[in-house]
Order: structure tokens, then C-alpha cells, then sequence
DNA sequence: AATGCAAATGCAAATCGTTTGCAATAAAAA
DNA sequence: TTTTTATTGCAAACGATTTGCATTTGCATT
């Protein structure tokens, strides 16, 4: 995997061996989703993109993602209700605990959980290549 | 729990019992989701109702898949990009295991996986309503 | 550095799934 | 049967996302 100067990876790069050109919009969605640890929507990233250069348009938001998603580069959650959400792929897998009041989203990581589903899979005759657990909750008020 | 002359759960007892009007149109939606096995959206199941009753609307398919989500008979699926899809929340909770060859969908249930997620939400400091889990996996070649 | 051209952009309009306001209708209560 | 009130159907509004198209841009080539 390429790394640039400061050993992250270098999606620039990745993409450009890919054959896809890197524009202006594209390195500062890219910037944008690589240095956020939230979970943002497309409008929440054109609102960062817009700061940047006034003249991005959401489409361009909604098209890069796609791509990017496409590549591997992102990863997108599609919770209840909402629109599509978006985090930077390639750390080590997680679930999501998503607080039904605000909105929030927690991460969490189970190995035995994770053990538990591979296990039941192989019972059904499947072999998992992926899967999604998303756990909806309210915070629990201190008795 | 409210039950008919054929043993199966009465939907329209127990939504007339919480003060719910039992009318035409939802007669006949409670009828075709309590008798398919299958995920249909919105569309589809007004498809199906519009067979039975040429003047019901979309719109009341969507108030009634509502209605009877708050109330418990069914289930909403948020699939990625597409509607959401329903299904009768019958007695007992599954997760389901999508084959990502053939789109077939699975049901499954495991015990300690409910018990594991109550756990971590807990520890969280969270209370779980509900949750989501989806296996995508491959038919494992017999060797 | 200047050129050519396909790929990418911004904008507005279109689309998709879903919700809502409102006048007409029908369920249940009286 | 009349009254009361919830529910309906319709069309228009809605939020999220996609698309058509004329213009601009990246970048490979001179």
C-alpha cells in the first residue's frame, strides 16, 4: 500500500495508479474523510468541502463518494432513517452502537462476537465476507 | 396474546384493544403482510393490496406500515440505496444471512449473540431497542 | 510552455422513496 | 340514525440522491 511523506496511506496516489484523475474537489473531499473520525454525510462533507472552495457542488460530493466507496477508500453506513454516512476505511474492523436520541455513533469491536458469527455461518454452509451489526439504543439514565 | 379461530395471533383484536379503528384498507394490508414470508416495501405491498381493493392509496400503505411498526406487528428492514422493506415480526427475533450470489436471504438466531450485544450495549451505558444484523456470505464449496 | 481531448465539474432539473395538508369519507360511539 | 372523530385518497411537498448538459480542468502529448 502506498504511504506518503507522513507514512499514512496516500490515497492520491492509490487512486491516480487506478487511472482516476485528481482534481481539486476530489483532493479536499479526500482530505476531508481522511482526517475526520466521525461519521459524516454527504451534506455534512460539502458543508467542510464548501470552506475550503466556495464553488463545490454536493454533486461532486455525492460522486466522490461513490468512487471512493468503489476504490475501498470509504466505507458507507446506511442507518434507519437518515441519509447515507460515511468514515475512512482500512483500520481494523468495527460495529455501531447508534444512540436513537441524537444521533450519535459509538464504535465497538466484540472478538467474540465476531468468533460467534463466522461459527454460525459455517453451521448454515457460508462462508462470511462481510456483515453489519448495528445495535440501536438509549442511553440508560443512572438509576 | 390475542389469538383467532385458526390459533394465529389476531392482529385486529389486538390493534382495536389499543384503541386502533380496524378499517378496509387495513384489513387487507394486515392480511398480506401476516400471510407472506417474504420482504416486501411499500410499493410492492400496495401492489398487492391494490388487487383486492382498487382504490386503496399508497399513502395509507405507508401510515399503516407505520402504525404497525409502533405497534410491534412488523418489522422495518433499511436496506442500503433501496426502500425499506417489511416484514411480520412474528414471535421469535432473527438475524439474516444474505447470500451475496443469489441474493437469498436466510433467517437465523442465536441466543448468544442476543445475550453478547445486551452486554456490550450495557457496558456502553446504553440500552438496546433493537438491532441489526447482517451476515453477507458465500455457499461454502463441499471441499 | 502550449495544445488536445476525455474526464470531471457545477448547475438545474429529474428521480426516488416517503410524508403531509386538506377536504371527503367511514368507523365506532351515542 | 345521527354524531364525533379517525382515517382515507389525492396531490403537492419533501429530503436524499442522481442525471443531462454545457463548460472547465487535469494531464498526456507535442
Amino acid at each position: 500500500m502506498t504511504k506518503n511523506a507522513t507514512g499514512r496511506v496516500d490515497h492520491e496516489a492509490e487512486l491516480r495508479k487506478a487511472g482516476i484523475r485528481i482534481t481539486r474537489p476530489r483532493r479536499i473531499i479526500l482530505r476531508i474523510v481522511s482526517e475526520t473520525d466521525d461519521h459524516p454525510d454527504a451534506y455534512e462533507i460539502f458543508r467542510r468541502a464548501v470552506q475550503e472552495d466556495k464553488n463545490i457542488s454536493l454533486s461532486t460530493v455525492y460522486r466522490t463518494m461513490k468512487l471512493l466507496e468503489e476504490h475501498g477508500t470509504i466505507q458507507r453506513h446506511a442507518f434507519a432513517g437518515g441519509p447515507s454516512r460515511f468514515e475512512h476505511a482500512g483500520e481494523e474492523h468495527h460495529d455501531h452502537l447508534i444512540d436513537v436520541e441524537t444521533g450519535d455513533v459509538i464504535e465497538f469491536r466484540s472478538d467474540k462476537i465476531e468468533k460467534l458469527q463466522d461459527e454460525i455461518a459455517r453451521e448454515l454452509g457460508y462462508d462470511i465476507l462481510h456483515h453489519k451489526l448495528e445495535l440501536y439504543g438509549r442511553k440508560r439514565r443512572s438509576a
